[in-house]
DNA sequence: ATAATCTGATACCCGCACGTGTCAAATACG
DNA sequence: CGTATTTGACACGTGCGGGTATCAGATTAT
């Protein structure tokens, strides 16, 4: 039970690690997406996983280590995604970051519970805080007029518009409203076209 | 150990069965409210009320139920506080409906973070989806002109604003916005506004 | 005053999940 | 082919919180 070194099914011991990881990570994103984070364990993980326990602890010391893996996953995916998107938008239009932020999260139940209920509780506080952070920061790259305005004032509506993301995001996976993707982005478009004068 | 009859401490049974429930509440308001509802067991929640777990089970069959009665408690009280202040607005004003949302909400932090968050998860999420129904209902109480527009599309503005509000608070609560109460208000009602054209 | 009842503190049993350990089957190296 | 390593399945001890019961002190009714 020593430092894993040989090959093993044709991948290497450090190959076999990650695969590992990734897995737990996955059933982890699967687990938490749906029953939320408090209620599952480390047992559960693993089974969804496939995995024994010792390969937990391999790469994880706990459930929380574990979800913050999951969080920061997720939300590294979605900046990648939105990024771009918003370099696509040259800065003017905002709809084709719109539209790769509810292509990567709201698209997915699981990540937008994660954003927008774990993100926010217990050992995710920190994490959820620090995407909140880069959310704003995202605001500000395409918010003009940054000069005439209250600084606080924009910030406050950053945040309102990040809100107003999640809450559309868990009312849509809700069912309650009966609208396409497109029309959720053309909504959200003229939200933030209305926010931003 | 029977059923209780008596006076005791000058006070009659039912009002000692309904002061140590209420003292449960409180207790649970203040410990749902900084550490999450997760991270709360019974025993905490008597140690905080001063009260032995048998008056726990008086009133309450589980931490979940505790937390659905301090949920439902809160909620209505703050609906008790604003629909004066939309009657104040005469549907017209969102001003006097916003402010007494404030200081009704995000004046105190533990009611903010178990709207924002502990409303959305595990045994609450029934209570909160209820919550935000009767937000939206409240919403519609202002919003005009819903014959022009898509009925779904008013809505999701809606879900937006609440979004934003809890944002706000949660954004509010961790100071990282340098505002006054009244300038968080003013925001809001200009937010508002933008959002009903 | 004596008995009945309410209250608080404590002890106890139990289930569950964590963390660790053991053992056999599978696979790779010499 | 024989040995060493990796893997999976299972067993074990432990701590913690839920739920119930017991007991002593306080207060009220008769």
């Amino acid at each position: 039970m020593a430092e894993s070194t040989r090959v093993y099914g044709g991948v290497s011991a450090g190959q076999r690690r990650e695969q590992r990881r990734q897995r737990l990570i996955d059933a982890g994103l699967e687990l938490f997406g749906t029953r939320g984070v408090a209620a599952v364990g480390i047992v559960d993980v693993c089974a969804e996983a496939k995995l024994i326990k010792r390969y937990f602890y391999e790469s994880f010391s706990s459930i929380d280590d574990l979800a913050a893996a999951v969080f920061d996953q997720v939300t590294d995916s979605l900046v990648e995604q939105v990024v771009p998107a918003i370099v696509a938008g040259g800065g003017q239009d905002p709809r084709p970051a719109l539209t790769a932020y509810v292509n990567g999260a709201l698209a997915d139940p699981r990540v937008a519970r994660l954003l927008a209920v774990e993100g926010r509780t217990g050992a995710l506080a920190r994490h959820g805080a620090g995407f909140a952070t880069r959310a704003v920061e995202l605001w500000f790259a395409f918010s003009p007029a940054v000069d005439g305005r209250d600084e606080a004032a924009l910030r406050l509506r950053a945040y309102a518009f990040a809100g107003a993301l999640t809450q559309v995001g868990l009312a849509w996976h809700d069912g309650v409203l009966d609208l396409t993707v497109e029309q959720v982005i053309d909504e959200l478009v003229a939200i933030f076209s209305a926010l931003t004068q």
